[in-house]
DNA sequence: CTGTATCCTTGTCGATACTG
DNA sequence: CAGTATCGACAAGGATACAG
């Protein structure tokens, strides 16, 4: 274990963290698991997260091999988002994380 | 799925995130995995981080209450610092992002 | 429908120096 | 040994407006 970024593509948690910096990579990845999803249909389920910023976060998404991104020449255009090999192997990941955040969320509650 | 701010506590993949937005939360858990550790050893084995740092990023995990600071009045003085127990629950995501991160490694070797 | 272009605010991190 | 204080740099996100 030594620097970040040497460390980038050694270490598997100094790599993980560097592909899921984006505030919102979480739940698009959890979106997508679901199956592909168009542009618009992604932002729907993700209020309070404007275009610009979506569309930032698919981008890196896209650029780290996580996110698939399909278009469809067509008027008016149709593009659809959806996990590629790499971040279908991510989804047991986000399994693990969905009953860890449970049970912190579980755990907050009782701090009350 | 509303806003991140109002899911924080509901939403398991939101409130996840926002657990581990420290850059170096997920070395550092992984870390104290493996045992308590002093400050000092925890620096150590974390070149490239600064005491600064170092300090902020567990004080952000004790207060998540993902951490246990453990003081011992002595001179000199020894802290040690550990995992509590929604932290080692954790432990199954770490491990689950240690083979997802070592199977993206892989792939991106196989992409250049 | 699916974006991009700007601009601005905010937060985070790191460097450095100092302390009980 | 185990921090804190301060400061500056930078990146990420959000708001808004515009475009193909």
């Amino acid at each position: 274990m030594e620097d970040r970024n040497e460390l980038f593509g050694i270490c598997p948690f100094v790599t993980s963290q560097k592909v899921l910096t984006g505030k919102w990579s979480l739940l698009i990845m959890y979106h997508l698991s679901k199956g592909p999803v168009r542009f618009n249909e992604l932002q729907r389920r993700l209020p309070n997260l404007t275009q610009a910023t979506l569309s930032k976060q698919l981008k890196a998404l896209e650029a780290d091999g996580m996110v698939i991104r399909k278009e469809y020449p067509q008027i008016p255009p149709k593009v659809e988002y959806s996990m590629s090999e790499i971040g279908h192997k991510f989804k047991i990941v986000l399994e693990s994380l969905e009953v860890w955040g449970n049970e912190y969320i579980e755990y907050i509650e009782r701090k009350k």
